[in-house]
DNA sequence: TTGACATATCGCGATATTACGATATATTTA
DNA sequence: TAAATATATCGTAATATCGCGATATGTCAA
């Protein structure tokens, strides 16, 4: 029934070392902002582009271009221009396990 | 079979408003640094005086007190007494989730 | 090529965060 | 009471973050 070698990397213990807090702590600040956790919320469902995000959040586009390339630059998400407009999309698997975390605690 | 009165709610589907997006911000604000993460870390252990908190992070007491005044304030943590020492333990039962999460995505 | 549209980048001022030293408070012991 | 220990608080300076306006870049259509 158990099969040991096909269980999932988050069923096993992991040490934390101070490099790792300094990592993830970077990662956090990275989320803690409202709109940069809203556009990650949406991009967890489908891409938009800049313009889609920034009316979303009701925020000016550069304002949103600017959170998404700090999103992009730690590995958060990834882009791909089509014409006009650069979409945007999730690209760090874990953003799906800690935005339900987020839910769960702050959901209604 | 499914029993779904006794469902937690963190297999429900929940909404996020832009105040819960706010909110959720606010609390990674606290949760992105990386003495208050270990700190967190350790806390979900055992309760811990502000001394030993402080020695593990290798930083002042004062430093350390500090940090726990915010996450307190925040309901992380709360706080008893025990002659000279103050001892400080977890409030907020998800953060467990959310440390699991990050051990997943730091943890070697 | 020119203009319109979408996105990106830069500089800057306002605000927030952080760690530090000094000092204050609380508790126990001499 | 006085000293020692543990924790908390305050003012401050260094640094980081944030949003904005201006400008630049890239793309398409007339």
């Amino acid at each position: 029934m158990s099969k040991s070698t096909t269980v999932s990397n988050s069923k096993r213990q992991k040490r934390l070392t101070p490099e790792a807090f300094a990592q993830a702590a970077e990662c956090l600040k990275v989320l803690a902002h409202p709109h940069r956790l809203q556009m990650i919320h949406m991009l967890l469902e489908s891409q938009y582009a800049v313009g889609e995000l920034a009316d979303a959040c009701s925020v000016p586009s550069n304002v949103a271009s600017e959170h998404l390339r700090l999103m992009q630059r730690c590995g958060f998400l990834e882009s791909v221009r089509e014409s006009r407009n650069v979409y945007y999309r999730i690209s760090e698997p874990h953003l799906e396990n800690i935005m339900r975390c987020i839910q769960d605690r702050f959901g209604t």
